[in-house]
DNA sequence: TTTGCCATTGTCCTGGCGGCCAATTTGCAA
DNA sequence: TTGCAAATTGGCCGCCAGGACAATGGCAAA
């Protein structure tokens, strides 16, 4: 029941909630801004785990960034991660990002390995750098599969895209089965897809 | 109608048929076996699909390879674009891979690319060159998640995580919707996955 | 030849998914 | 204040997907 502190820094309680698996191997604590941030570094700790979706924070060119994680091992969660946002996020000081709701495995392996002081940096962004080293330029593509989305409607998309049944993501967003189907539809509409595995192809970037 | 001339090599009736859309922007000729690519080079041709699955050729390691390739401009289509097949295809000599079912718009893509001298690289496999070049050394992972599966149920497979339907696999391959679910139901066995949409997860190396 | 794997197809059935029509509440902007 | 957009939920209905149970023919190894 041990293990290091890991604060978990998010105003979106379902995610909260989803992440509270990890304390099988961390002990969590809980944050809801980026004012925490400064506390936890004082106090000796250093493993985050941060969700850019909800928190509404400034830009990650912002220079302040670097300040605000020199010294701690941030893994941020991001809606989209993408190249501009990943590289972005890395830029700023984070030491690896992944899908805001990927799945509990990923982030236990992700967050080893920034405890261990390396960096986890996912597939996609990666591929893109390469892509980039080769051919001078990187194209945006399939960046931003959720413009035109709200909100909600992406939170549940991206649920949608990592495998849940309308079900589970009700349940992880303490709404009812009819409220998913509904977000989900108008996400259908909006991205012109027909179903949830067209969605997921998008959202990961295949076709 | 016209169209730099494109040789679709490949026994797979299914899969030539699929390719068979592509008559709109070249002028597709069929071929049935390697030994097509010779007088194909010594006609001038460049451009190739080439269909790596049902071939049943050398390996990619065969120097042999190079020589066969020289000059003429391959879009190698691989059962499973893996960082091990992958890299091996190109030291082989092609000029790009992809998915064997990849979208027609992506094998459009990728052709006008290799037509026009460049390189195509799935994201795959660079990000796992990549991460072998910041960690030291590439995991195999996901890179196999058609072991154990037979050749008919790679297909489908294969199919179902592009987003086809059940009957368009079926339309596909020649066969009956009941086959295609029979081959789906024994790769879901044997990925120990429930649906369509986790198999597709696990064929594009997601989670 | 027997055994076993693979490909193929059939029917029945259940459950989840997505479409369609409709309604309420809340918060923000004109 | 009067909208308007977003979030929420309800019911109904049709379809496809996947499981259960079962069968046939081909082909290769033992």
């Amino acid at each position: 029941m041990m293990g290091e502190p890991l604060l978990l820094l998010t105003r979106d309680d379902a995610l909260a909630t989803r992440w509270s698996a990890l304390g099988a191997e961390w002990s969590l604590v809980r944050g809801y801004a980026l004012s925490d941030l400064e506390p936890w570094r004082q106090q000796g700790r250093r493993l985050v785990l941060l969700d850019s979706d909800t928190l509404g924070f400034p830009a990650w060119s912002d220079p302040d960034w670097r300040e605000r994680l020199r010294s701690i091992a941030v893994l941020a969660g991001l809606g989209q991660p993408d190249d501009q946002t990943g590289a972005a996020a890395l830029r700023a000081g984070v030491c690896g990002f992944c899908h805001i709701y990927a799945p509990l495995e990923t982030l236990e392996a992700a967050l080893r390995v920034i405890a261990a002081g390396e960096l986890w940096v996912g597939r996609s962004l990666l591929s893109r750098m390469l892509r980039g080293l080769l051919h001078g330029q990187s194209e945006p593509r399939s960046a931003d599969w959720h413009t035109g989305l709200t909100v909600r409607e992406r939170q549940v998309a991206g649920l949608a895209a990592m495998g849940e049944s309308n079900d589970a993501i009700a349940r992880q967003l303490g709404i009812t089965p009819r409220t998913v189907k509904a977000h989900l539809s108008a996400a259908f509409d909006q991205l012109g897809v027909a179903d949830r595995l067209q969605l997921a192809l998008r959202v990961h970037g295949i076709r």
